[in-house]
DNA sequence: TGATGTCAACCTGTATACATATGCCGCGAA
DNA sequence: TTCGCGGCATATGTATACAGGTTGACATCA
């Protein structure tokens, strides 16, 4: 029982369509795939389903599953459920958070203020884990990381970066900090919405700007 | 090709926990429920896989599923995220419903007002459909639904009303209805997060009140 | 009598076979 | 040339067969 090639494969085709290597509405065809990866239809089958789960897949005419087509409107309305789910957790952080948890998130800040483009990426992540952390709701950690898996491939399709974007975010993220260290969860709510926001916008809009 | 064995299942399971013919922690064998249903195991497995993606079912040691167990304090983080996604939708509602809607929500109770307990119920939920629709956020809707469906075995367990807490529940409908009237997303939230945990509390200690 | 080793039954994971429906392609007629 | 129809290829839905492993009981020995 070699047990977890539905779990491999469900893996790998998230791993392609997040570094785009799938085309959004590209058809996924159980036998097809099945010969792909070497197994037989029904682990690619449970993996097709989860994807379908997870929002990224959908049945087709033929009860085919194909990628999900990312529609702007659509991932708008993602994004805005992001900011709101993500602002309320910063909320329950202002709240919760120890003094300790305060001081480490202060620390994360510092560290970001020197990080180069390159360590960003993974601070940022560190900086949001935090808050969740502090938050102490699991189940919206997982509400949200199950919506943001939704984003996903509207973010492989707009990877482009530009440099102020960083800025302001390092920015927004002393805001966020500043209202969770001053105890105000309205206010940390309220950066936070405006935190996503402006990286949607960033992710949208990316030769606009 | 009947195409919709795995859905028909997995209703019926759901409809089983919901009536509290399915114990929590009951296994759920692959063999025996195609036996009962009359199907082979294939569609078993899907209804299975979906159970437990809704959060209603897990693995055991052997792979195999069981229903899931009640844990309080899970519960209790279950519903304040409930409490913070539907306060979200009621905030939103109070920056979006139309005239119309507001006016319609208003109707609303002045039917709740003189309603029998009997219809009570069903008022209760058209009066969430309409702030829910009145978010226009079809993303926070369904996620709401995802994380009410996990509560249903707790439901299942404390299906006990006290006669006062549907008065206190009418209450709270109004204060709501009040905020988000008012074009006002703060208390709309507020009140709505109240009467989350209202409910809450009245489902959890359903003798001491 | 208790402990331990072995065996058998059962359950899940995977593979494959069969049924059925749908889309495509070619052919014929208007 | 175009429209319509029928057959074929193929994909999914379902059933069943096979493999691996774990649990539990039962028998045997100290």
């Amino acid at each position: 029982m070699t047990a977890g090639s539905a779990e491999r494969i469900h893996a790998a085709l998230i791993a392609r369509i997040s570094e785009g290597r799938l085309q959004p509405g590209a058809a996924l065809a159980e036998t097809a795939l099945a010969e792909e990866f070497g197994v037989s239809r029904t682990p690619v089958r449970e993996a097709l389903q989860r994807l379908a789960r997870d929002g990224l897949a959908e049945r087709g005419p033929r009860r085919a599953f194909a990628l999900k087509t990312p529609d702007p409107a659509e991932m708008a309305g993602l994004f805005e459920a992001v900011g709101e789910i993500e602002g309320a957790i910063a909320a329950l952080a202002a709240r919760r958070m120890t003094e300790i948890e305060r001081a480490a998130l202060a620390g994360l800040l510092e560290e970001e203020r020197e990080a180069d483009p390159a360590a960003y990426s993974a601070l940022n992540l560190r900086v949001h884990a935090a808050i969740r952390a502090g938050a102490r709701s699991p189940v919206l950690a997982r509400t949200l990381e199950a919506l943001e898996l939704q984003t996903l491939p509207w973010r492989a399709m707009n990877f482009a970066r530009d440099a102020g974007r960083q800025a302001r975010s390092r920015s927004e993220h002393r805001a966020i900090a500043a209202a969770i260290r001053a105890g105000d969860p309205d206010a940390a709510r309220l950066a936070m919405q405006a935190h996503v926001a402006g990286a949607f916008l960033a992710a949208t809009r990316p030769l606009s700007e």
